[in-house]
This record gives C-alpha cells, sequence and structure tokens, in this order.
RNA sequence: GGGUUUAUAGCUCAGUUGGUUAGAGCGCUACAUUGACAUUGUAGAGGUCAGAAGUUCGAAUCUUCUUAGACCCACCA
C-alpha cells in the first residue's frame, strides 16, 4: 500500500464514485459477464423485478428496505456467475397519484381542479408531477446503492406496457372474461370514481340502528343504520322456514312512505342467507344501494321475480328525485334525520340503539363509500376460461397449492408459509373485479363506442367495439366512435409487471427472464399485487410470473407505529445516508428481522450499523498494512480466476480455527441467502467479523507474525461475503487492495476449497480462549491494572501440549510476564485460580492475595457447579434418556458431566487448602 | 364473528425441523487508552422464555386453554 488509508471510513468520500464506476462497467446488465465465468452463453438467468414505487413523491424507509433485500439477492447472484437481471421501474398508480396531485392543487387554491383544468390540463398538471417524481426516485435508489438495470428502466405506463395493457383486455375480453356490466359498485363520492373491494379501508365509528316498521300494517319490524336507503327499498326478505315464512311471496303496498310522495311495493321474499334468529329475522331489500341485496334481485331475477331497483342516492352524494320531492337535493345525513323523524312521529319508530360499525372509506380519498348501481368494466373470476376447464380463480389457487394443471415446477413458492394461507382465503373470497375507474390518470380503457348515425337506420348492432388497436371511425359501419371515458384500475397494469417489463412474449428478454426468479413484497400487498401477477401470467401464458415469492413485514418506528404522514415520523432515507451512510442504512435493515416479521427502525440501530462498517474499514486497514510490512511491498494477492484465491497453509493452532470458522462461514452464509435468511446471514458474518476475527484472530497474529498469506486470504473472502450488504466499503477497500481494474462487485462467490479436518482444532482453541479469559477476569477481580503483567502457573494436564505450544499467546493476549506451565502442580502459596476443563491457573498475587475473597469466590463457584453436575447425574442415571435420546446427545451430556465433575473436585481441593 | 400473528435480559430482537447451565446488538456497571479502530478494548451485572395444564426420557420450542397486543378478512341487517 502506498498511501495511508484515513481512519474512519467517510462514505460520502467514496459512494457517488462508487456507484459511477459500477455503472460505467455496464455488470449491471446482464449481458456483462465476469472474465472469470467458464461458459459465459451458458450462464443460468436469474431476474428480479422490482415492485414499482408509486410516483406520488419520494421514496421512504420501506423502500429502502426492499431496494436492499432486492440488491443483496441480485449481487448475492451475480457473484455466483448468473446471468442477473435487476429490473427497476416506477407505477403511474393511477388512483393515487390523480388524488395527490389534485389534493396539491386544491391547497395552491383551486376549487375543483377537474372542472377548471379539464382533462387535458388536468392530466398534464398530473404528468408534470409524475415525470418529476420519478427522476427523485430513480435518484433514490441509486443512493441506495441498487445494482440495477437502468438500461431497461420500465413505467407501468409508458408507450411499451400501455401497448400490452390493451393486447391483455382485448384477448381477456374475447375469452369473455372482461365484460360489461350494470351492478352494484363502491362509489367515492370525493374522488368520483369507483373502486375495488381491495381499495377499501374500513373505520370503526359510532352508528345508530334504528328498529321500525314500513307502517302501522306492515307486520315485520326491521332493522336498519340507513334509513335515508329506507326509501329505495323493494322488498324484505326473510328466512324461507322462518318466523316470517308465512308472509313469503306477498307484496306489501306503502303509501307516502317518509312522505316521499311515492308508493314503496315490497315483495316478501325468502333468502337462505337471510338468519331468522338474527335481530329481527328479517332484512329490508334496498336492492340498488347494497351489493348484498343487489345479488338477491339478480337471484330474484333470474327466478323470473323482478323485484326492482330505485336509486335513491346519486353519484353527487345526494338524494335523487326517486328518493322523493322532499328528500332530492339532500345530502344522505339530512335525509336520514328526516326519515328518523317521521318514523318517529308516525310512531313507527321502534327502537334506537347505539352500535359500532363498520364502514368501508375509500383508501385514497377518504370518503365514506356509497354503494350506487352502474355500468362498470369487470373480470369474471369465476366464469371458466375457454380452452382451459378452468376459472381466473382456480387458476390463482393452483399456481401456489399444486402448481398450474398439477405441475409442481409451475408453482410459487411463498415464503414464509403461512402468507399462502392468507393468499387462498383472499382467493376463495374473490368476487368480480371492478376494473374501471372514473379518474382521467390511468390506462384509457381500449372500448369505442359506435355513434354513427349509420348504424342506427340500418339497424346493426355495432354499440362498441373493443380492441386493442386505436380507432378512428367504427370498423362495421365506418361511422362517429368516441373512446371510454374511464380508466383502468392501477392494478390491471401493475398485475402485468413481470412480464410487461420483459417487453411482452415474442421479447428475447422474455424468453430468457420469465418466469421471473425472485418476488419481494411487503405482506399488505400479497393479496392486492401477487393475487394479480398470478392472475395474468396463469391466464396468458399458463405459468407462475416469479418461482419464489418472498414476503417481508413492514418497517416501523422506535415505538412500533406505522410511519405515515399524519403522525409525522417519516424518515427520508436519504438524510440516513448523508449521517451514516449506505452501507450503514443496509446493514440496520437486515439485521434482527425475522422473516415476515415486523421490525422496528431507529437510529441506534444504523449507528450500529456505522460502526460495523467502521469496524471492517480498520480491520482492512489493519490487514493491508500488516501484510504490506511482512511482504515488504504492497501485495497482490495471488490471484485465480480474476480475484478467487488458495487456501493457504496453516501454521498455528489459531490459524487452523480461523480458516475454519472461515468455511464455516461461508458455507452458513450461502446457505442462508439460499434460503432468505437474510438476519442470520448477517448476524453470523458480523459475528465472525467482530468477535473471532478482531478480537482473537488479528490479535494473535499480532503475537505470532508470519501472517501475510493467510490475512489475504481471509480479507479476500470477507470482503466478497459483505459486500451484498455492505457493497460500497467492501467495493472501496477491495480497491486499495487491487486497484481500480477489477471490481468486487462481479467477483466469484468464495467457495469451500478444502476441509481440512484438524480434529479438536475448534476445542482447543476455545480451551486456549477460556484460559486468556479466565485470566482476565481475574485480574479484573482483583483489580490489577490492565498494564500490569503478570505471572501463572498452569497446571496443564493432558493439555500440557497444546498450552506449551502456544504459550505466546496466553502470554500476549492475557499480559503475562511468566508463564511456566507443568504437567501437574499444586497451587502455590499467594496465588489465585480457577478451572478449566482440566487445566488449573494459578495466578501469582505476591502475597497480596484476599484469603476471605478467595474462599468466597470458590464456593460461589462450587454453589454454581453442583446442582449442575447433580442434574447431569441424574439424566443419565434415566435409562429412558439413556435409551431414547440419540447417541450423539448422550455423549455430550456424558462428557459435560466428566469435565463438571473434574472441576468440582479441583474447586474443593483448592477449597480444603484454603480452609486448612 | 372467522383467520393470521406476537408475548424471551432495561430497550430492540434472534433462537433453523424438541437435547444450551437460554443468546446478540444497544443500554448499564467497573476498568483501560500513543500505532487497525473511542465509530475502541477488557471484564461484569441482568431472564422462573406472558400464565396454566398437557404430550415427552427431555419443552422457550409441540398441543389445549387463559391473559394482553397487532394485523387481515367478513353481507349479520
Amino acid at each position: 500500500m502506498n498511501k495511508e488509508l484515513p481512519k474512519a471510513y467517510e462514505p460520502q468520500q467514496y459512494e457517488d464514485a462508487i456507484y459511477k464506476r459500477w455503472e460505467d462497467s455496464g455488470y449491471f446488465t446482464p449481458e456483462a459477464c465476469p472474465p472469470w465465468v467458464d461458459n459465459p452463453d451458458s450462464r443460468e438467468p436469474y431476474s428480479i423485478m422490482m415492485p414499482p414505487p408509486n410516483v406520488t413523491g419520494v421514496l421512504h424507509l420501506g423502500h429502502a428496505l426492499e431496494n436492499t433485500l432486492m440488491d443483496v439477492m441480485a449481487r448475492y447472484q451475480r457473484m455466483n456467475g448468473k446471468k442477473v437481471l435487476l429490473l427497476p421501474g416506477t407505477d403511474h398508480a393511477a388512483v393515487a397519484t390523480q388524488a395527490r396531485v389534485e389534493k396539491n392543487l386544491v391547497e395552491a387554491g383551486m376549487k375543483n381542479p377537474r372542472l377548471e383544468l379539464g382533462r387535458e390540463g388536468l392530466l398534464e398538471k398530473i404528468r408534470e408531477y409524475a415525470e418529476q417524481s420519478k427522476t427523485t426516485i430513480l435518484s433514490q435508489i441509486k443512493k441506495m446503492g441498487t445494482s440495477a438495470d437502468w438500461s431497461r428502466l420500465a413505467y407501468t405506463f409508458d408507450e411499451e406496457r400501455s401497448k400490452i395493457v390493451n393486447i391483455v383486455f382485448k384477448k381477456m375480453y374475447d375469452d369473455g372474461l372482461i365484460y360489461r356490466g350494470y351492478r352494484v359498485v363502491n362509489w367515492s363520492v370525493k374522488g368520483q370514481s369507483t373502486s375495488s373491494d381491495d381499495e377499501l379501508a374500513y373505520i370503526e365509528r359510532k352508528s345508530k340502528l334504528y328498529t321500525f316498521k314500513y307502517s302501522e300494517s306492515f307486520p315485520i319490524p326491521i332493522a336498519t343504520t340507513r334509513p335515508e336507503t329506507k326509501l329505495g327499498d323493494t322488498a324484505v326478505a326473510v328466512h324461507p322456514e322462518g318466523r316470517w315464512k308465512e308472509y313469503v311471496g306477498q307484496e306489501f303496498v306503502i303509501e307516502n312512505f317518509g312522505q316521499a310522495g311515492h308508493t314503496l311495493r315490497l315483495k316478501i321474499i325468502a333468502d337462505e342467507n337471510v338468519d331468522d334468529s338474527f335481530g329481527t329475522g328479517a332484512l329490508g331489500v334496498t336492492t340498488a344501494h347494497s351489493p348484498i341485496d343487489f345479488e338477491m334481485y339478480l337471484k330474484q331475477k333470474a327466478l323470473g321475480n323482478d323485484i326492482g331497483l330505485i336509486q335513491v342516492i346519486g353519484k353527487d352524494g345526494l338524494m335523487t328525485k326517486e328518493a322523493g320531492t322532499k328528500y332530492e337535493g339532500k345530502t344522505v345525513e339530512e335525509a336520514r334525520e328526516q326519515v328518523v323523524d317521521w318514523l318517529r312521529a308516525e310512531g313507527l319508530l321502534i327502537e334506537e340503539q347505539e352500535i359500532d360499525q363498520s364502514v368501508a372509506t375509500s383508501d385514497r380519498f377518504g370518503d365514506i363509500i356509497e354503494s350506487i348501481p352502474m355500468t362498470q368494466w369487470f373480470v369474471d373470476v369465476n366464469k371458466e376460461i375457454p380452452g382451459r376447464g378452468k376459472s381466473l380463480k382456480e387458476l390463482m389457487r393452483e399456481a401456489v397449492t399444486i402448481g398450474l394443471d398439477g405441475n409442481a415446477k409451475k408453482k410459487t413458492i411463498v415464503n414464509p408459509e403461512r402468507f399462502e394461507k392468507s393468499y387462498l382465503a383472499w382467493v376463495d373470497n374473490l368476487y368480480d373485479w371492478c376494473i374501471s375507474r372514473q379518474i382521467w390518470w390511468g390506462h384509457r380503457v381500449p372500448v369505442w363506442y359506435c355513434q354513427g348515425a349509420k348504424n342506427k337506420e340500418q339497424g346493426t348492432t355495432c354499440q362498441y367495439v373493443v380492441t386493442s388497436e386505436k380507432l378512428k371511425a367504427c370498423p362495421e359501419c365506418g361511422g362517429n366512435i368516441a373512446q371510454d371515458e374511464d380508466t383502468l384500475d392501477t392494478w390491471f397494469s401493475s398485475g402485468m409487471w413481470p412480464f410487461a417489463t420483459l417487453g411482452g412474449p415474442e421479447h428475447k428478454d422474455f424468453k430468457t427472464f420469465f418466469p421471473t426468479s425472485w418476488m419481494q413484497m411487503g405482506y399488505e400487498i400479497v393479496s392486492l399485487w401477487m393475487a394479480r401477477m398470478i392472475l395474468f401470467s396463469a391466464y396468458l401464458f399458463n405459468d407462475i410470473p416469479f418461482k419464489d415469492a418472498y414476503v417481508h413485514g413492514i418497517l416501523r418506528d422506535k415505538d412500533g407505529r406505522k410511519f405515515s404522514k399524519s403522525l409525522k415520523n417519516g424518515i427520508d432515507p436519504l438524510d440516513v445516508i448523508k449521517e451514516y451512510g449506505t452501507d450503514a442504512l443496509r446493514f440496520s435493515l437486515m439485521v434482527g428481522v425475522a422473516p415476515g416479521n415486523d421490525s422496528r427502525f431507529y437510529m441506534e440501530k444504523v449507528e450500529a450499523g456505522r460502526n460495523l462498517v467502521n469496524k471492517l474499514w480498520n480491520m482492512s486497514r489493519f490487514m493491508l498494512m500488516t501484510v504490506d510490512k511482512e511482504q515488504g511491498t504492497m501485495n497482490k494477492p495471488v490471484r485465480r480466476r480474476g480475484g478467487d484465491q488458495v487456501r493457504p497453509e496453516a501454521k498455528t493452532l489459531a490459524d487452523q480455527w480461523i480458516l475454519k470458522k472461515l468455511d464455516t462461514l461461508v458455507t452458513g452464509v450461502t446457505k442462508n441467502l439460499d434460503s432468505f435468511d437474510f438476519s442470520y446471514a448477517a448476524e453470523s458474518l458480523r459475528d465472525f467479523t467482530w468477535n473471532d476475527l478482531a478480537d482473537w484472530y488479528l490479535e494473535i497474529a499480532k503475537i505470532e507474525g508470519g501472517k501475510a498469506e493467510v490475512l489475504n486470504y481471509i480479507l479476500n473472502t470477507l470482503l466478497k461475503l459483505w459486500h451484498p450488504y455492505t457493497p460500497f466499503v467492501t467495493e472501496a477497500i477491495w480497491q486499495e487492495v487491487y486497484g481500480e481494474e477489477q471490481l468486487l462487485m462481479v467477483a466469484p462467490w468464495p467457495t469451500i476449497q478444502r476441509s481440512e479436518d484438524v480434529i479438536g482444532t475448534e476445542e482447543q482453541f476455545e480451551l486456549m480462549k477460556r484460559i486468556v479469559t479466565g485470566v482476565r477476569n481475574l485480574r479484573s477481580e482483583y483489580n490489577i491494572e490492565p498494564a500490569k503483567k503478570v505471572a501463572v502457573t498452569i497446571s496443564a494436564g493432558k493439555q500440557i501440549e497444546l498450552l506449551q505450544k502456544n504459550v505466546e499467546i496466553l502470554k500476549g493476549m492475557a499480559r503475562l510476564e511468566n508463564c511456566t506451565i507443568e504437567k501437574t502442580i499444586a497451587k502455590p502459596d499467594g496465588a489465585v485460580g480457577f478451572i478449566e476443563s482440566e487445566v488449573e491457573v494459578f495466578m501469582d498475587l505476591s502475597g497480596s492475595v484476599d484469603l476471605e475473597k478467595e474462599k468466597e469466590r470458590i464456593q460461589k463457584e462450587i454453589a454454581l457447579i453442583e446442582p449442575y453436575v447433580i442434574s447431569l447425574e441424574k439424566k443419565l442415571a434415566n435409562d429412558e434418556f439413556v435409551n431414547n435420546a440419540p447417541a450423539a446427545v448422550v455423549e455430550g451430556e456424558k462428557k459435560k458431566l466428566e469435565e463438571a465433575r473434574e472441576k468440582l473436585k479441583k474447586l474443593q481441593e483448592q477449597l480444603g487448602v484454603l480452609t486448612k
């Protein structure tokens, strides 16, 4: 090394330049192949599609977590020589983005942006906002160190993706899976749009439940929380075998209900779903304003009984003309009050009761959802797909259970497994999916309505045309046409993300990378998103969108609360990066998290990450300096295949031990990453780095010397193992070692080259450690200054050879000026001691030993070990244990007992000498 | 109402298919500090693994129940 590295790692000085080097190197693209790969043409593809962040603003910590997960995986696979594609992109996020921009405009003083700007004007504003947001988001993703292929950047709303959306719509329409229908849908008055069942947020609120009769003579009491909708009731449903069954089939005429000025005709219908034992055992059927009641309407209609629909609430959220002249134009709250007043005045109100009610609200616009009947576009999830013999629902189920068509290779594995259950529960409860929205930001429904006068005259039937192409005139009659005003649900397009990003089935990327390898997502969108991706892939290609789904928990703040705008507890990842560096942030996001569980984010964790990164930096600095000093020049480590090293020969016990530990680490981390145990891998890396390497081996290296080769090898391997987690610092160090011509990013992942089994290495080294720790412990207990050197006598027994051989370690690590090792030696006068296995260690206190204190200490130890010995004896005396437990376990217990007994015996001897 | 999930050291969390005298990080206590690192080192204190019962030779780990929390789903009017 020619230049001295700074004492502390300063991320800000390296990160941007390193990212640029990576990007410039071309290795973010799957086509670039590292030189050490033997067969570049047959590399296994590995693809991850980045869940596209919404272009609604800036990234938050949740995105940082996802980026880290994906990047750890991508980097790991890339170092394994795979053809890795991590494809980045963003989502136009239809409703979310439009709602955000409209809100901004209103805050800036506009009253009604849609009205004031018009469709094109508002779209222009949203487009501007989206573009800006996109730029910010992409630069943030880069700051996170994400090794994404920017040449393939995608956007759910770009031309290529939009084209695919239209093609898929058309195909599903042709297959009869998309239909236009008049249904009761979820309507947000504030957003002036429908929303799917999955875009609702339920809130708990106090509400009143009114029990009433429609009229004096009406026999059945009815309960409702929405009296104003009763103006639109067309039937009363009872259980076919219930207490009201005698009335089934009758029709009651209620004159002037609620003084509405019109007549209600209520048919009494029978429905199995009415619970006779609940409430009044009857249900006022509001066919137009309740999805369930609407179902009854359809059911009755199919039976030839048209009970009719009366829409009393309009799209503007106000009562309609049909509600009656008294109510027309009133808000639902006003109408409710008036109906209740009237019921009360007429003596028809039987009971008022306060109840807790959960009401649906629009998760984007926040207002309470009204159920209103209208004509919309739907995906039929229950209909049999032509030629397939199954419905979309069945495909969604197969894809995660038996695999599509029972083919286990076409099965998406959900990790952790438990999320499979919630996914399936959701699939089973799925209703037809309303995909049309009345907002403007999004893919326009690719349907054109014929408006030509010509066709009317001719009596033709060309009402509308569904096509994936843009139309200018009606292809049937040549008449004028107009495209459907509505746009598509955002999930309709993001559901196609795994293949739309790859250009669709004809594209060569699709052929290489589909199905994708791995997809990660938060559990809150498993049903929303994963299900839709599976739906489309299964339907279009009879394949799964990804082989493994990794579901992670959500990130919470220090107090376990969700991050939210209203709580103002948000943390900008860029601020964290600025202060602590990207590596520290990444590490803090990965560690201490069980798969699928929520985790908390707090600065102490990032600090710990920063400290670790700094430790890594300084250890490397030390290793490089040592290598330099020992070899006299800047060392270019022995390289094979561009940086893969040969395992050096172990010269000492410590060498054997650390190399063995390193082998174990390589195996462990590899296994953990293969099974998505990100936290485990990171923690074992930290343990090795800090506890084994820094605290022991490097200290011993200072004592033993001659470590150039071993240190080279360890550093090389360790940097590779750390790289997926802390890419910047490891690359920075790598650069110091190997110069700029090589990138750690594409160095080969370490493998175990030789597992040299020196029996007992670990036990022997552990004994050394325990002796050292024991001495340090005694020093601390007897308040001997750390700097002061002490003399130690060891009665080593069988271990005499081991200890004699490694006496320098003992002397160095425990700061001994003298260390006498004998096979057996009695405790010298004026010494204190401890026992490790059969080894007794005595420390000379030069007469200043406090006999009482030493006695106390030994007694305390005996008190600790005695019950232990007894419990082991009991265990081993138990035949059932000996017979049933695995032999290895029994052996282990026997050994423990032997050692404990030995120790106890020696403690008692020592105590005996003291009390004499 | 149904389902999922959590409860382990002061705090945040691990504990990989039942076999440890129960672990980590942070915090805490004491001591240390000129050569890799105070973004540090050494040593230490701290837990009847929410509670109860059961299965087992053996339970933090499996079963049942109880308590407290979180989340998801649900048409009980």
